[in-house]
DNA sequence: CTGAAAGCGCTTACAG
DNA sequence: CTGAAAGCGCTTACAG
């Protein structure tokens, strides 16, 4: 529902009013006519600015109805990306802001042509744009923001450069305190099964797991760290190798859900226990989590909010207003659900002392 | 002799003469009025048809930008949903239209004011409205044929009635097929755990079933048809009344994948063996039956396809082409995983003539 | 140059 | 339901 405000919109007569002249000058100043005195003209001109006045074909252009805003998704079709749509969607519900969603791949994002794409948009009077995990070029950039059209990008691939407002969550600190739980339940043994080595997110998270590992005294393994995908093929992958080592892990931490979605089958299809033989901690904490059995430890992202937020930044953007940051990073949090349990030689070492 | 150039643009009063009614008239069928006798709107539409006349705003509309449609998702959280929204996406960037998403709750969609809903989409310059599993009420949809908005509804809730456009799945083959793989791996004692008793699509499955126990001379025991939701909850909830039963089921057929979800997690907390000791069918085929253990036997929908029908047949009636039908349904698929095998009974037998 | 008056195309309010 | 009448916001033609 829109408001109206109760400041009625400037009209040909208001105008013709305050400049002291009737409506027709005012119509002759507006369509460039060129029989107005000079002065006359200027006066016109500047009741015209004060008000704010718009003629009907101006207003409408100015796209007459609810704001609209474009996003980008790369792939929608996993957990992640639906959990950001939602959020997203609701807020825009929420502001009388309108989504125009389009599925894109990264690579033909890349090929496609930034100044025509801009322009369209700029046309249709679109407020802004809206990435999700993809990257943008400089030059891309530029062709949105000489049209005064603000892009935000979620969950950026690449590290946040300073001019490209992006919102994001604390990898870092997500990945710090999943090993951290399995640091706290005993194991020493930790693996992880990243991401894409170009993710900026993939690479907090491990420095945060490794960060873990190193405050707590504990070395880190090379054999024990797989970079591959956010996919439940690499969490398969990953566990093979892990497992057919000559010293396996006790415990791993996938960086995605979808990861660790692929290591409990593994493990599953080779009669390794989770928890029991092997703790797992998963990334993101969508709604995959608490349909595995066993349920899935794992670092939540708030990716409702995430949607949210980068509508909010969008909007502000649009509206002239200034943001605190580029970049944001909103908190992840440790769910524990069954998936972690202590190392079964400590549970042995218990047993025995009892 | 009066002599009209044709070359003149039609304005509203050309369109009242021809059309033998006032202005007025013809300037409240423009907007959608409702207060407009059928045959007088139909011989103004005509008239506006024939001298092609277009108010300023539906001028300005029509002559910028791609084509929009909007598309409105009850509940995107689900893969059925978000499979459908993918394929409809896909072949909106093939065909160059823009597509605004909403998701909105059935109760919202309910006391939404369809009049004002309408006449933004008219004036948006919208072509169409697409919705998914909703139902939509004769006078809302008035609102938007008044306005030549055609409306496609995918996975209506409703039977379909004459004059509303959707597009559908075969959900009673579907049906009937789950249960025959089933009676064909010698099964006798079948269960069905259904979804909304209000759902057509969900009572199109019972149906089926019932049809293909029918066939083959099964008796359907009223204890083994419960009717929920579709979702895991349900499954749980419905998989331990089964299991309870005196004589429980050798197969369940859920008729989702979320509910299938939901039958294995409570299968496997009693221990009961999926598919040693129980089979299991689930329906929709979404990237879910992909990624559980075992790997779920499933009747397929077609949802990409589904979304880029409803979106193909909403472009054809935004064109003025005539659809072939109503109502259509693409064909389910039965997709044979690791879900069901002979009942135990059986296999026993087999063992015991070797 | 300027603006009263007429006009244009459309919409609204309301009597019948 | 319908349309005469009034109104709205803007533009045009023209007298001064």
């Amino acid at each position: 529902m829109r408001e109206k405000k109760p400041a009625a919109k400037p009209v040909l007569a208001t105008v013709a009013a305050l400049a002291g002249v009737s409506a027709p000058t005012v119509s002759k100043v507006i369509n460039g006519r060129d029989d107005v005195a000079a002065g006359t003209r200027a006066r016109v001109q500047a009741a015209l600015e004060e008000l704010g006045y718009e003629s009907p074909v101006q207003r409408r252009a100015k796209s007459h109805g609810p704001a609209m805003v474009d996003l980008v998704i790369d792939g929608l079709n996993n957990q992640y990306a639906l959990e950001v749509l939602t959020g997203l969607l609701d807020f825009a519900a929420s502001e009388d802001v309108e989504v125009v969603v389009s599925n894109v791949t990264p690579a033909k994002l890349h090929s496609a042509n930034h100044e025509e794409w801009a322009q369209r948009m700029a046309d249709a009077g679109r407020k802004g744009l809206i990435l999700v995990t993809s990257e943008i070029t400089a030059k891309a950039l530029s062709s949105f923001s000489r049209r005064n059209i603000p892009v935000v990008v979620i969950d950026p691939l690449n590290p946040p450069r300073s001019g490209i407002v992006s919102v994001g969550a604390t990898n870092w600190a997500g990945g710090k305190a999943a090993a951290e739980h399995l640091i706290g339940l005993g194991h020493r043994r930790i693996a992880f099964l990243g991401g894409p080595n170009a993710a900026e997110c993939n690479v907090a998270r491990l420095h945060g797991y490794l960060a873990a590992l190193m405050s707590h005294g504990i070395e880190s393994i090379p054999d024990y760290v797989l970079m591959g995908q956010f996919s439940a093929g690499f969490g398969v992958e990953g566990t093979r190798r892990l497992l057919a080592l000559d010293e396996p892990p006790t415990a791993i931490f996938a960086a995605s859900d979808a990861t660790a979605l692929g290591v409990l089958d593994e493990a599953r299809r080779q009669g390794v226990r989770v928890p029991d033989d092997l703790s797992l901690v998963g990334f993101d904490g969508t709604a995959l989590t608490e349909q595995t059995l066993p349920r899935l430890t794992a670092v939540a992202q708030p990716l409702f909010e995430m949607g949210r937020a980068a509508l909010r930044s969008v909007l502000r953007l649009a509206n002239g207003e200034v943001l605190d940051a580029d970049h944001v990073e909103l908190a992840t949090e440790l769910v524990v659900r069954d998936s972690t349990a202590a190392p079964r030689i400590h549970r042995a070492a218990a047993v025995a002392r009892d």
